[in-house]
DNA sequence: CGATCCATGTTGTACATACACCTCAACGGG
DNA sequence: CCCGTTGAGGTGTATGTACAACATGGATCG
């Protein structure tokens, strides 16, 4: 009936929407993760990719999307730096493996304590049961 | 002992990560919620801050900065572009308080039910309890 | 064989995000 | 009254993100 006034919406968004909470929650995470990796010159976002790419036998694009829900001009940009900094390498022509290099391989392991150190940090701001409800929230890429 | 191989550090941290579940799940329902709101020109990011403005009486930049988890710099320049767009006005000199204009509460209106889409279609993506979870995840910014 | 289509990858543009640094006005001590 | 501190806000630079458009190489079909 009555034409719902504006600061009535403006409640039931700030309080209700799903975005906000998500996308608020994935700031505060990542400046966590971000904070205690930045003596290693990675951010959480390359670590993640990395971590994907090395835990991934025949690693392709189309799966590095798939797995991470990212979109190809995203992720074309984001291993052009990775490799640019020496720590992935491309297959050139089509259909191009990605494999991960000694160096990327050397900062996984140099970086994993402030990586575990970072988890810790996380769980202990957002709770015990934070990774399962999360895990929960979204399933693994193939189902 | 022994070393770990950077291949079970890229395992751990894929599947353990906090962040890049928090990320991912950005990701998803961002993609979600920007999709329904494109016709209206605005972006969840956008929807958010302005109902965050509107949502509070005598919102200030510091004041928003805390509800949202937001650097100042970030929120300096979303409040520029949606200034330019005349969703908002903000006084001048110093201590400038932020309102909504009409044609950000216009904004709002109109937006509202491709907003409840939006939230549909993520609930049901990610399930009833999601909203549930995510506030135990991230308690608001009182406590 | 050649035309067409399709999958894959890159580029153009725009927005979101943050850290480091800068500016500037207010305020307080001397 | 001058100066130093401080805190709010903005800028410089870099990364992350995505949609649209484009490029390209391989496959399919006539």
């Amino acid at each position: 009936m009555k034409q719902e006034p504006a600061a009535r919406i403006a409640q039931k968004i700030a309080t209700d929407c799903l975005a906000v909470r998500v996308r608020r929650l994935g700031r505060v995470v990542s400046r966590i993760y971000d904070a205690a990796l930045a003596p290693h010159g990675v951010t959480i976002a390359q670590l993640n990719l990395l971590a994907a790419i090395g835990a991934m036998e025949e690693s392709s694009r189309g799966r590095l999307c798939q797995a991470l829900d990212m979109e190809k001009s995203t992720l074309s940009r984001d291993l052009k730096r990775m490799e640019q900094l020496g720590w992935i390498r491309s297959s050139p022509g089509r259909g191009k493996g990605i494999a991960i290099t000694p160096a990327g391989s050397r900062l996984l392991t140099e970086a994993r304590p402030s990586w575990e150190k970072a988890q810790q940090a996380a769980l202990a701001e957002l709770g015990r049961s934070a990774f399962a409800q999360l895990r929960q929230l979204l399933p693994p890429p193939g189902g």
